[in-house]
RNA sequence: CGGGCUGUAGUAUACCGGUAGUACAAGCGCUUUGGGAGCGUUUAGACUGGGUUCGAUUCCCAGCAGCCCGACCA
């Protein structure tokens, strides 16, 4: 993509009504437009960006027989009322509608109830079990106070998964199936090392359940880690009992901030009771399916990554993430070098190598390095006088450490010259 | 939901009960070109409603909006 096609523009002013890290960065690098308080759109790097992280997780969801679905963001309430719901008393961040005939709808803020419904059309037998179906689809929720930036949205897409077994057994082994996966995508979108498998307290569905915490310092959350066994426990359960159940003791374990990015639910039958969602065993007998519920944010991940891995000039972007793999930069206006630099474009995108070519015009070289350091792809690459002079083109990672100043320019970081032929083993070895 | 703070060009800010100033951004011209460059020039602004006042962007009230702390969080 060439960036003077671009629509979007970085800011070098911080917003003042943003004070969270994630939020400022993102912003000030044209990923994501505040339209009010807690509602943020995608623009082209920032979709790029969660396109890529969606593909992970979904990858791992399908890897465990997860099957894709999109249910809808209008509910009726009778699909909640056998559960109790609907009722502002228990569910608080409902956004309530009516239809023009006064019949009652919600938007959607999870998808137990209605999940449960489509699948009593398709669940009667033992046969027809286990089953695990996920979605990445859009929630509401009516937040009294929407905070720190894409954190803690009021419209955001989760990817959620259901789980349908026949007995307590099968929904174990694949909870715990869906913790590996769940450590993969942690893994593979670069916060495995912080994030950490945590116990939990269950909210309106269960007594316990699993969260995935990943230790930031403007975390949300106080969780307890014990670091030698990659396990950590959240400060709503934190307590003797919990400890010595998990094996822990509290010598080891070490107080610190976090943000979930995952939370895993055992549902067990309180859904299909409610919503009779039953299945025929092989003696005949009528059983409740046995549930699971497992969410994923997309847009929070990446707000995570950006506050866990951002340095103080800009996002670094992990590679498995990031909207492009290079930024190109062309230093200076002359036609010998826009030629050449147009020539390592082609031939970068022949090679399928996303890029992102800084081919504006009369912009100083200052100007494009400080918005390759706030846009944070992993690599930059040079083309200039200089680079052209040393036979190639200059590369950097954007998160190998300044190299000392070589008196090249005011705060110069030099890159190592290569020739194109080089970059490109190094890109697609 | 309790508490606190704030609303001035696109952004960031200043002053003031009596002509709203500056920087960046944007447009134009010239210069510059390896770390957000310079000179000149142009465009652009008081959240909304009420009150006090000769006069309100400024003071008061209400609304709306935003941020922060706490509580909450499927």
């Amino acid at each position: 993509m060439r960036q003077s096609k671009l629509f979007t523009k970085t800011k070098k002013e911080v917003p003042t009504d943003e004070v969270s890290k994630n939020a400022e960065l993102l912003i000030r690098g044209g990923f994501i437009y505040k339209e009010m308080a807690g509602v943020y759109s995608y623009l082209p790097l920032g979709l790029r960006v969660i396109k890529k992280i969606e593909n992970i997780i979904r990858e791992e969801m399908n890897a465990i027989d997860g099957q894709e679905i999109t249910m809808t963001a209008l509910q009726e309430r009778e699909t909640w009322e056998p559960t109790n719901q609907w009722s502002d008393e228990q569910v608080d961040v409902w956004f309530k509608t009516k239809l023009k005939n006064e019949t009652e709808l919600g938007l959607a803020v999870t998808h137990e109830a209605p999940i449960t419904k489509i699948m009593k059309s398709f669940i009667q037998s033992y046969r027809d079990l286990p089953k695990f179906v996920y979605q990445f689809q859009t929630k509401f929720r009516n937040e009294i106070r929407a905070k720190s930036g894409i954190m803690r949205t009021r419209e955001f897409v989760m990817k959620d998964l259901y789980s349908f077994c026949r007995d307590e057994k099968e929904h174990n082994e694949f909870y715990e199936k869906s913790k590996i996966a769940y450590q993969n995508i942690f893994k593979r979108t670069g916060i495995g090392h912080i994030t950490y498998l945590t116990f939990a307290s269950g909210g309106m569905f269960s007594k316990f359940s699993h969260e995935f915490q990943t230790i930031t310092s403007t975390g949300e959350d106080t969780i307890y880690v014990d670091g030698s066994k990659g396990i950590a426990v959240n400060k709503e359960v934190y307590n003797d009992e919990v400890i010595e159940s998990l094996g822990l003791s509290k010598e080891n374990l070490v107080e610190n901030r976090a943000v979930e990015v995952g939370n895993i639910f055992t549902l067990g039958t309180r859904f299909s009771d409610a919503l009779e969602l039953k299945y025929q065993t092989e003696t005949g007998e009528f059983k409740s399916v046995f549930m699971g519920s497992y969410g994923i944010g997309p847009g929070r991940l990446m707000g995570t990554v950006v506050e866990a891995l951002a340095d103080d000039k800009g996002i670094i972007w992990p590679l498995s993430i990031a909207p492009f793999t290079v930024h190109l930069l062309v230093l200076g206006d002359e036609d010998s070098v826009r030629i050449e630099a147009d020539k390592v474009y082609e031939k970068l995108l022949k090679a399928d190598v996303e890029v992102l070519f800084d081919d504006r015009k009369e912009i100083s070289a200052g100007e494009k390095f400080a918005d390759a350091d706030l846009l944070g792809m992993p690599y930059r690459v040079v083309v200039s006088t200089r680079s052209i002079k040393d036979g190639g083109v200059e590369v950097k990672k954007r998160n190998e450490p300044a190299r000392p100043h070589d008196g090249l320019g005011a705060g110069g970081e030099k890159g190592k010259v290569i020739s194109v032929e080089e970059l490109l083993k190094l890109l697609k070895p």
